[in-house]
DNA sequence: AGGTCGGATCTTTTT
DNA sequence: GATCCGACCT
């Protein structure tokens, strides 16, 4: 490996930004311009110039999957080099930190990181028990609220009421939930961050030694960065270091979870002495999909701005389908990937966006009955499993007594009687003397007035946890779960189970401990390391098959993947911009942002579709073409059907009493000619017909008295 | 302590 | 239409 090697797959641009020496870069990586291929060859180009020792390089980004993938990629082109190097998510570095300083932090040798779901349970719990008169805010709402005031680092003493109406209950709850936490050795997603900036920002000593020790700051996806996350960033970076962030504004689409796209001009402006490269070169998609891309996103006030390009030619038009509604919809691109040799031969370059999760059903029903193998991306992940965490949880009792969150799961998992009432009373008790549940329900039952055998239980209870604790001293971590599985009890308690799911969670739990087995880490508590491995790692890539199926996945999740066929479905005012952001200027533009990704996702073929009748939560909406496929100029797209052919009639015919109703593109199933979808209707009565499209037997005038259909 | 019923609500998702 | 939540019942 040598410098030639490092530079040689790059293109002009690209090349410019990773042997740029300015101190502080900005890359402006469009779509599939390579943006994570310049990162990774930055960080190989800095060690291989001997501009730093390879631990010396921090670099991050968000997620486990793009940290594992630099990873991986530095690690091919350097040879290993790098080894000693941090790379990793935002959370996973700030955790290591902590995990390093803890008594400075003033955290507890054994804190846990609760997700976030732990975390909303909490909340409500604190809700419920401050006991407020007509505060109306879900668990949810609160949750939300107290994690942009960690983001923007604000602790409740620091808050500046604003007199809203609920604001001093707020305070109060974030105080009791923050008291809470810091009393069980909590520690939640946003406070990784908060705790590690304070502890930099008070510890000039601490922060001195990563200071001298990072030479090199690099940023993926730097348009995700959350405020907190950029000022921490800062922390690291004076004038005199090397800052290199890469990111596009016109992919930022997470504003709604702290993501300021601010960040990449707050960096323009930090750092004047800063040099911008853009990368507008594609090296993905055909150039009137680019073209379409780039009009759309035109339309977007706020933005840096750039244009892709690509040398690989044409391509073909974007389809537009316009289909009755959604089931006609989703059985038309079904039909297209069946239809085309092309397109079945690998059906895992196809892929269904959709702006809603609740979108996929329709397809997945459409995929079955044809027998096409699909997959549907997102939904809930392994560790976030209601029987994964149960077990987690007794691990993390078993790790730390502190831990009130794990206690209060499984106290009575399986049930042992010890119920609310109980808990109640360690709740209470815990409050007043400020120690966690566990010491209450121990080392102080004496003074409750607790049944006996509510104290036969609590003993048994102890004795589990005990037990694990005693057993994780001299064993392997796949016999550490398998003993907590038994001692705790819950795999008979699946077991019994009423509803199916039991056989399921058994499954998983079987899968925990294949997860346990195959689990390594250098650290040296294995069981500590492998719980917070399930609290940062929800376990996405958990039981993978490899088969070659249809993609299904929201447009959020298609972030960053690209695919030969890209089907962009659900077009329409109202689901795609969504009802949501349709009043507000700047959602309305993180909306286009979303559908710019969509759009720069496809290789070879784009196809958009749209339903003009479409059934969301429940009920028969009719629809309007989505205004971003009207931004698309009109030459590059092809219209697949002419729509708006029965949009002007009546969208229900209307028959006599005792006849049949049917709707524009109802499903309808005939004797002969098998399930079709009603196109239109005249007539009344006796006389009237229906004009039905039969899946296999064409279209066909019937008369409704004697065509026998019935609706589906 | 656990089950059942009515009512409200209905993006996007990672750590 | 489906799900989640809180209230109420057994």
């Amino acid at each position: 490996m040598d410098n030639v090697e490092i530079l040689g797959e790059l293109n002009s641009m690209q090349k410019q930004a990773v042997v740029s020496d300015a101190l502080q870069n900005l890359v402006l990586a469009g779509a599939g311009s390579g943006k994570t291929k310049v990162l990774v060859h930055r960080v190989a180009w800095v060690i291989y110039t001997g501009q730093c020792e390879s631990n010396e390089v921090l670099a991050v980004t968000f997620t486990n999957k793009a940290a594992g993938e630099m990873r991986s990629r530095i690690k091919v082109l350097t040879n290993s080099l790098f080894e000693r190097s941090w790379v990793g998510t935002f959370h996973g570095t700030a955790h290591k930190m902590l995990r390093l300083h803890f008594k400075e932090a003033g955290l507890n040798k054994n804190f846990q990181i609760i997700d976030s779901d732990d975390q909303a349970r909490i909340i409500k719990r604190v809700i419920k028990e401050l006991n407020l008169v007509e505060f109306d805010w879900s668990a949810k709402e609160v949750q939300a609220r107290i994690n942009t005031w960690k983001d923007r680092g604000l602790r409740p003493n620091k808050l500046v009421l604003e007199e809203e109406k609920y604001d001093s209950m707020l305070k109060r709850i974030y105080e009791e939930y923050q008291n809470l936490c810091e009393r069980s050795s909590l520690v939640d997603f946003p406070e990784l961050l908060l705790r590690t900036f304070e502890l930099l920002k008070s510890n000039s000593v601490i922060l001195k030694m990563y200071k001298n020790r990072f030479a090199h700051i690099m940023v993926d996806e730097f348009q995700d960065t959350s405020s907190l996350q950029y000022k921490w960033l800062k922390l690291f970076v004076d004038e005199s270091k090397n800052f290199f962030v890469v990111g596009d504004d016109d992919q930022s689409i997470y504003s709604w979870r702290g993501a300021k796209v601010e960040n990449m001009s707050s960096f323009q402006r930090d750092y004047p002495e800063h040099k911008i490269t853009r990368l507008e070169q594609n090296y993905r998609s055909t150039s009137k999909i680019l073209k379409a891309a780039n009009v759309l996103i035109k339309n977007n006030t706020t933005r840096i701005g750039k244009e892709l390009w690509t040398n690989e030619g044409d391509g073909e038009k974007i389809a537009l389908f316009n289909a009755y509604n959604d089931q006609d919809e989703a059985r038309y691109i079904v039909d297209l990937i069946t239809s085309s040799d092309e397109r079945k031969e690998c059906l895992s370059e196809n892929a269904i966006l959709y702006r809603v999760s609740a979108q996929s059903r329709v397809f997945e029903d459409a995929l079955r009955e044809r027998n096409v193998n699909y997959k549907v991306y997102g939904g809930f992940r392994f560790y976030e499993r209601a029987e994964i965490k149960d077990v987690i949880a007794y691990l993390r009792l078993a790790l730390s007594k502190d831990d009130d969150s794990a206690f209060e799961r499984v106290v009575n998992i399986p049930a042992r009687g010890i119920g609310l009432k109980t808990i109640q009373k360690f709740r209470q008790e815990s409050k007043s003397i400020d120690k966690p549940l566990w010491y209450t329900a121990f080392d102080l039952s004496e003074n409750k007035e607790l049944s006996n055998k509510v104290l036969t239980s609590l003993d048994e209870f102890k004795s589990i946890i005990e037990g694990i604790q005693n057993y994780a001293l001299n064993n392997d971590l796949e016999s550490i779960i398998k003993k907590t599985i038994e001692l705790s009890g819950l795999e008979e308690h699946y077991r019994q189970e009423k509803s199916g799911r039991g056989l399921d969670r058994i499954e998983n739990l079987q899968e925990l401990m294949v997860a346990a087995r195959d689990f390594v880490s250098s650290e040296e508590s294995m069981l500590a390391a492998f719980v917070t491995h399930a609290a940062l790692e929800a376990g996405e890539g958990q039981s993978q098959d490899g088969e070659d199926c249809v993609q299904l996945m929201t447009l959020h999740s298609a972030k960053g993947l690209e695919f030969k066929f890209v089907y962009l479905v659900g077009l329409e005012d109202g689901l795609f911009p969504h009802n949501r952001s349709l009043n507000n200027l700047s959602q309305l533009e993180e909306e286009r942002r979303l559908c710019y990704v969509g759009i720069t996702r496809a290789r070879q073929r784009l196809t958009l579709s749209y339903a003009e009748s479409r059934r969301l939560h429940g009920s028969e909406h009719s629809t309007i073409l989505s205004r971003f496929v009207r931004e698309i100029p009109s030459d590059l797209i092809q219209s697949v059907r002419a729509g708006g052919r029965f949009s002007s009639l009546d969208s229900t015919q209307t028959g006599e009493s005792g006849l049949q109703l049917f709707k524009l593109g109802q499903s309808v199933h005939h004797k002969v000619f098998g399930t079709g979808i009603v196109l239109d209707f005249e007539g009344k009565g006796t006389t009237s017909r229906v004009q039905v499209r039969f899946a296999d037997s064409g279209t066909k005038w019937l008369v409704t008295s004697y065509a026998g259909l019935t609706p589906l």
